[in-house]
DNA sequence: CCACCCTGCTAATTCGATTTAGCAAGGGGA
DNA sequence: TCCCCTTGCTAAATCGAATTAGCAGGGTGG
């Protein structure tokens, strides 16, 4: 075989496009062609404008009649080129693996978008700002209708760049500058009442002691669920007109850290009602008071916050105030879809959504007499 | 003011265009006319085949320095209804919600499709074969160019409609019928030898007992991990000559049903090793150890699977055989996008990927004895 | 009987990038 | 001098649906 020479070959140009893509999906002119009537009309009656545009209760019907029997769906990638709307949202988070939490966020999220026949992209940050903007431009790319940019736990943030070109909803944040977005938060500060509210309704009055912040405000750096939490205890117990007994800041929330400060707990005031800010710190309190020999809730009650899986795990199970994950995420689609942004102007700040956290009552909280007649509880009118 | 009569208003038609999609973008077009060409000239220069078709090299230069002052980005929208591929993909599975692992698993086929500059469409559809196959089309219908369909633990399924229109994979999973698709599953069968062989390993000889499944296949519904991890085990125990002293097979595999388990089990035959199968089951065994007044490890010797967050939050921290979510993800999207299907025949039946499943020493297994002299592990032949 | 309107459609354009086909200018060999 | 080839680029078609503009035919009022 001869090589042909270099300069005899036209150019080397196969068509790809009948390669590539697959040609076997039903397109609208598929149908309209089986229907025998334009691609115009079979858009019109496949959209619902058959009878705004006239087209005739026959030919209407054979266009639905040939739609249904091609089995026809309209190619979204076209729809999306030609009307910029792509029913396509996107999800960045900086955090979808290494809270189980994330999962129940998305949950909510995914349901609320499939409510309203949408699509979700998924993107992971792990808090990398230059990752933030790439991932919010390639959905961007891509034409998603709006971004909802997540937090894994409530806190201020910078909004990154490009967020805001298009609708944008944050999620288990607020913005640190005065912008104009909405944001889908947890009730942090009720929650912090509620929790001991529990123990107060209980009975427990004397030697209630918190684990994970101290008053007035040494809490873990930058979280805003901890300042919030902290609040509403202070405050409720500043109602009830109790003293905090004892409190052991902790810089991080985990099992261990948990343990060591109940263990200090335990030799400095030997709390009756311990408010635990979150549920690992919970698990780590009830190691150390097994430890210490002494039982939950007889001699020791727990509450606390999230309602991790774990609360349910633990023997006793924990009376906790949920984190309503999957109501944030369905919170903030339905915030995204509904309420379209005022790009220019209009609000002056953020607007924010705060979705209530239910306390779930469990087995780790001891009933010590006859609840007190319970006054109604005010809800002040303090700005927060 | 008087009324329009109705027939004097032609057609109250406004082009919505110019009002929907945002203008504000730059396209290629622009960019074309900033560096003084055609789009055709700036798309073989973009697309870096301007030499290829004669570009000059300062019109080259010239687009590419218009593209980078602009910040122009390609529309991929646009360019997925030329090409037909997106540089999007589906991940489709039963639960996102539920197991705190999936996020892993999300998180794996995260990073691969981002390292291959692909996003991800996620779609939850908690068994229900109808919501199946709609996002299934709903994804083809946005122009992904692959599906993964991911179930939460390893089992068999019956293969989607749709799926396999164009490329896939199964993740966790595999075909009941015999299709040509690729499969990545954790490799379980190894894995439940590597936990037993963490006990014999230790010395432990005599009471050696199991949770979760019997011999020779009492196992929970459906569930392949469960089938292998217990062939695994049987097998190597056999190989080492120990007989098994206990097992309580379980129909789920949840912390209270761990802990009913071992209470009757340290009734029954007061093990001095528990192979747990999986971490939950562990936490209940734990439990229910430490009520009877006994400890892991110094009494009993307590291995398990899935190295779920929780093997670090137990103290002692636990031992326990991973599942590798992380790769596992990863290794979907890998397989999809570097191995494109052979739609038409070629392989008889599914192409299984094993993942290994490392062991995670940690506390919770007593060393008895010396070890004796390792016989070199010899795995064996038989096909599985 | 003619201008006009309504009915019931269709042709053509558009979205933005990719790809095919092809053209103008210049150089070189016969 | 003429033909052919190469260089360096551009015009036009294409993907699939949505949308604008407009046309043919029949009926009607003046």
């Amino acid at each position: 075989m001869i090589a042909t020479p270099r300069r005899f070959v036209k150019r080397p140009l196969i068509p790809l496009t009948s390669v590539q893509v697959a040609r076997n999906r039903v397109t609208l002119a598929d149908v309209a062609r089986s229907a025998g009537v334009s691609t115009t009309a079979a858009s019109f009656v496949l959209s619902g404008r058959g009878a705004e545009m006239r087209i005739s209760p026959d030919a209407e019907a054979r266009v639905l009649r040939a739609a249904q029997e091609t089995g026809y769906r309209p190619n979204i990638v076209s729809r999306s080129l030609r009307t910029g709307t792509s029913r396509t949202i996107g999800f960045v988070s900086d955090t979808v693996a290494t809270t189980p939490f994330a999962g129940h966020l998305i949950w909510g999220a995914l349901d609320a978008a499939r409510d309203r026949e949408h699509l979700l992209f998924i993107g992971e940050t792990e808090g990398d700002q230059e990752l933030e903007t790439q991932l919010i431009e390639a959905m961007h790319d891509r034409g998603v209708d709006g971004i909802v940019f997540a937090s894994m736990y409530t806190r201020e943030l910078d909004l990154p760049a490009g967020l805001t070109h298009r609708p944008a909803v944050l999620l288990n944040a607020v913005p640190t500058q005065p912008v104009a977005i909405t944001c889908v938060v947890p009730d942090e500060f009720e929650a912090g009442r509620s929790a001991v509210n529990a123990l107060l309704r209980a009975g427990h009055r004397e030697r209630i002691a918190i684990i994970g912040a101290a008053p007035p405000d040494d809490t873990p750096e930058g979280s805003l669920a901890a300042v919030q939490r902290l609040d509403g205890i202070v405050q409720a117990m500043a109602e009830a007109g109790v003293e905090l007994a004892d409190a052991v800041p902790c810089p991080d929330w985990q099992p261990d850290i948990g343990y060591e400060a109940t263990r200090l707990l335990m030799q400095r005031t030997r709390p009756s009602g311990i408010v635990c800010f979150n549920d690992r710190l919970a698990l780590g309190a009830y190691q150390a008071i097994a430890e210490a020999g002494l039982t939950v809730p007889g001699d020791v009650s727990v509450v606390s916050f999230d309602d991790d899986l774990l609360a349910t795990w633990l023997r006793p199970h924990l009376t906790t105030v949920a984190l309503p994950h999957y109501e944030l995420g369905r919170e903030a689609i339905t915030a995204l879809l509904d309420a379209p942004q005022s790009p220019s102007g209009g609000a002056p700040g953020p607007t924010i959504r705060r979705i209530p956290m239910p306390l779930r009552e469990r087995d780790s909280v001891q009933q010590l007499r006859a609840p007190r007649p319970s006054r109604p509880s005010r809800r002040p009118l303090t700005p927060r």
